[in-house]
DNA sequence: TATGAATGAGCATTCATTCAT
DNA sequence: CATGAATGAATGCTCATTCAT
């Protein structure tokens, strides 16, 4: 049922992911889905945490057997991008509620997917780069906010561009933050002259 | 009667953002906004319209200003993050219809927007740099698609830290993709080695 | 302006002549026809009215000209059929009024068109030819119904049939009520047999 | 709830027929209709469907009941005008809808009702008649039509006349098209002068 | 004389939810 | 456990009409 409301959200949007939609995919009524989720609210939040630890579970290790930071940051982006290549509609479905779905004061309350507690390893991980001296000297979370958009990118990337070089574009995405973040000598005038 | 639906698709978020609403805070009746725009399709692309050209008023120059390809690179990215800065609710609004916007047929009509169409000319940009050698061996469509996704972000960003440095989140920008693509020594073994 | 009333009710149908259609056809403003007439109602009985004449101007004569009752009778027929074949969407026209219009109560208002006072003078056209020895013992007014019925059908059935032969059909509808009117022998016994 | 939309149909014309007001009779809910037709539509659809079958199952045995040509059209008119002036509303309803829908594009579709269709069953009867020697030699199709026509404004013709004598009503038409169908000698110099 | 502006009422339809079974 | 029935609220939209100009 979670499954065919991904489905639904992904190929349909968020304003025609109605109950009677889903209902309709995962043919049962519309009741059923009210009888398991107390109110559609609880469902998009049950198919968040399902689709979110999805790609916990797949990501996480993935980072993990890294060691180095910089190691541990391109198999992030590695990691990402992969995943997000391979489970599409499910990333479209946590795009569609992410971008959509309001509390009821109004303001974005699934910012934490995207948003900055999400960020925070991220961020941890830079800046561990950058006391190891393997980063040069930025702004942690400035980078840490490019790369995740870079990321959450991807899955809209491909959606216009089905027959994309997952690949190369995976090693394109590494070398540019590879250059942004490494530390170096040649342009550090650009750098200091900026500062 | 613009100004106002801007406004509720900003505060309110796309799904808010009827008919009545916008009429409520425009304090006229629904009817009036069906008599000067002839469908809610209409409105939301004569929105579309005074944002994008509000905004291609300001950057357009300031990108010209500019002759060399890093420099306009700069250019590109300061006058965006500006703009966006001082033009937030206008953004939002303009990113409530790309992202949830559908044609009969279902999938992203305003690409065009964030999508490939208005990547070109970054592209280009980019590219004249490569062919100039100021920049390194990198896909320009990669490249330019992340530079995008960053500018793009900053709305988000800045609803979330209204109270960010701007001038330093730019600053950051900029040096992170000065680092991404200007032509260096130090690290073109990395590149090499992933090629 | 009428004239765009009756070819908007005839080609689109009651529900779509709205002022707004009449008027994009007139090529005027809406307003104007609110100002030359105070309502659509009125602006429909106007349409009704000028409908109405032009048919009588035409078909009034026709039936004078004849002296005997049966060849009135024919006359009225072919007049009848004459000139809705030459007016169709007129008289479309008028059909779409008469069978949608109401008046605030709730029923038809202009059953006066094909209703019992139009009847009359079909009605006396008949008696006298009773009166006369030339029709049969018949009810006038079941008769005088039913030869409006058939006649009112006309527009209709060229709508369905653009390419009928009306002198064929005007022929053969005078026939059958020569046979069902004029007084003869040999049915006689059919015609007492029921009473 | 289908015989509340008749109901309506029939008491306050179609264009007053809204999903509200057959609601209002109903006494249920505007959904509830949604929520058991899937559209207006669909509803009228159904109306059609009860009504004409009622009739046909009336009608049918009444007409097939007779042998001789003669014996089956007094039977079609009588069994006809019978059953209308038992059944005027959903007559009436009927009467709306058929004169009213529309096809997208924008004709009578509903004139399988009155129209062609439904004509084919009269036109088969008074040719066997003919061919049998009873009846003389009309066009067949205009013949029909009249009936049908005559048949067709017997209910509002009820509407207009609550205390009509059916009985005599239905007498004097089926006198009026034996005499217009009947084989007779005295009639014969009209009709072929005629032709 | 003619019209742009504005509006309240009404339309068919969709939606998430509740309730009885 | 599952669902059909039912509904109030809300949506985009059309309409005839009014009013100031």
């Amino acid at each position: 049922m979670i499954g065919c409301a991904i489905e639904t959200l992904a190929t349909e949007g968020y304003a025609q992911a109605s109950l009677a939609h889903i209902a309709q995919r995962a043919e049962v009524s519309k009741s059923s889905i009210n009888y398991y989720f107390s109110s559609k609210e609880e469902l998009l939040k049950q198919v968040v945490i399902e689709v979110y630890n999805g790609a916990a579970a797949y990501i996480g290790p993935r980072i993990s057997a890294q060691s180095g930071a910089s190691e541990r940051l391109r198999a992030y982006i590695e990691a990402h991008v992969e995943y997000i290549s391979q489970h599409l509609t499910e990333m479209m479905a946590l795009a569609e509620i992410g971008l959509n779905a309001r509390t009821a004061d109004g303001k974005p309350p699934l910012a934490s997917l995207t948003g900055e507690p999400a960020l925070d390893p991220l961020i941890r991980l830079l800046r561990v780069g950058q006391e190891a001296g393997e980063f040069r000297d930025f702004d942690a979370r400035v980078v840490a906010i490019t790369i995740r958009r870079a990321i959450d990118g991807t899955s809209r990337l491909l959606i216009g561009n089905p027959d994309l070089d997952v690949g190369h574009y995976t090693r394109e995405l590494v070398t540019l933050f590879d250059f942004a973040t490494l530390k170096g000598t040649t342009h550090d005038h650009l750098h200091l002259s900026r500062k």
